[in-house]
DNA sequence: AGGAGTTCAAGAAGTTCA
DNA sequence: TGAACTTCTTGAACTCCT
């Protein structure tokens, strides 16, 4: 930087170049005076300056300063005073409204997972072949299906959760409920070796080029659902008697007695 | 930075030696020469000079040189006269300031001891009270949604999935499950929600200290876990019976029909 | 390309303890 | 006292959505 200032300064100052000189002038740091890489949060900033003023709002820490509050802040006295460099920053206009809150910045990183997990694209099974009963049977489950499981399984996000924790004994450590935390990990196995499953087996073949009708498509990706939907029907029908039968109350009472 | 560089050019341009000895040059302790290892309080210090400052400011004594306070400081000298020490300090710039006051360090302390707090104990709900059927009842109940689903959820791994996929229209991108996808997607941000509930909500009390006994651990965990198995079952009856009514077949046979 | 957030290794405060 | 260590802070480089 140094170099590149005195170069322009012998060589530049007669022919008074603008655009030159104006990115220069342009591509400062309005807090340190630093190099700039654009505008954040409103101004013209540096990288540290950007990053220092979304952290030092977000923690919401009132800095002071350890001088006279009225520090110079350069590219090497930033980071001698935290109160004035961030009242340097809302002076010349960094906007506080501009950083994301925690909700939106939730919702963003889901946004980027979810973006993640789709563009991993498996492939596509073989086309079925059936007869027209059995087709409209297929939409009647898929429909039901539909109906009853939303696409965003909205139930699980209302499920409330436990705390399970363990003793100071077993590790100074307390969790969040286990069960949750192992649905989880557990969801994420299965959709992992979902993908491994869709991507590597060689029963599901690329999807052939020239099948384009739509009812094609529609055919295909319902018959794809049968297993699944068979799985959760199963397990939902197991899962109510399985728990109910565990309940002594209902054992004593016999309304589930025929085993 | 820039001095660095102007160092360079001035010193540097004759004997043209490399990168070794700056290195050197600037990692030598400038109150007395021993090797340095950082900056401290603004200046390139060794160990032993940072924390003499420090100390020295703080412990706010007046050191008086037995000798003609002018002492050269190096390592080997530098205990014989903390003076002419802590004099050579402030002389080469060693920032007072800069030493975190008495108030900061406080807050740094409780900072860092919430902290640790956090996150080893994801905080404790307020301890429930039960009568002896109460609690009798809350263990039925644990111990039926124990057996029914299994801490690893491993029903969930061996659902079978579907595959929907887009048309090459809506993206050139073919897709998992929607379904499966669109759970894990809730279901991460089901935990990540109750993370933060857990974390920052006022009605979750630190685990109080005298607390200790098993039984009330168990007792507490046990409670935390009612809202979730509630939930559970809800969403489990109500899904099956969703499920059935949705097929036609089992609507015309009006087995449901009690509406 | 622009500008949000994210990552993570380096830096610099304080803390420990022989 | 000071070597070794812990913790939080910085900011260059990077990802991601628009
Ligand atoms: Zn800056
Ligand atoms: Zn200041
Ligand atoms: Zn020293
Ligand atoms: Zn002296």
């Amino acid at each position: 930087m140094v170099i590149k200032y005195m170069t322009l300064g012998m060589s530049g100052s007669t022919t008074g170049t603008c655009l030159e000189e104006d990115d220069v002038d342009l591509k400062i740091c309005r807090v340190c005076m630093d190099k700039a890489t654009g505008y954040h949060f409103n101004v013209m900033t540096c990288e540290g300056c950007k990053g220092f003023f979304r952290r030092a709002v977000k923690s919401n820490i009132r800095y002071s300063c350890p001088f006279q509050n009225s520090c110079v802040i350069t590219k090497n006295s930033r980071r001698q005073c935290q109160a004035c460099r961030l009242k340097r920053c809302l002076e010349i206009g960094m906007n506080k409204e501009m950083i994301m809150s925690d909700k939106a910045v939730e919702e963003r990183r889901t946004l980027i997972k979810k973006n993640k997990t789709l563009k991993m694209t498996p492939s596509i099974p073989e086309e079925p072949d059936l007869t027209k009963e059995q087709e409209k049977l297929l939409e009647d489950l898929l429909e039901a299906h539909r109906k009853t499981f939303d696409a965003s399984f909205t139930h699980f996000t209302q499920f409330r959760v436990g705390i399970v924790y363990q003793t100071l004994r077993q590790g100074s450590l307390h969790f969040l409920s286990q069960y949750v935390v192992a649905s989880l990990y557990t969801v994420c196995i299965s959709i992992q070796s979902t993908h491994q499953y869709t991507q590597s087996s060689t029963l599901m073949k690329p999807y052939p080029v020239k099948i384009s009708l739509e009812k094609d498509y529609k055919l295909q990706r319902n018959f794809s659902m049968l297993p699944h939907i068979a799985d959760l029907a199963t397990y939902m029908i197991q899962g109510t008697i399985n728990f109910a039968k565990a309940i002594p109350f209902f054992r004593n009472n016999s309304l589930l007695s025929c085993k």
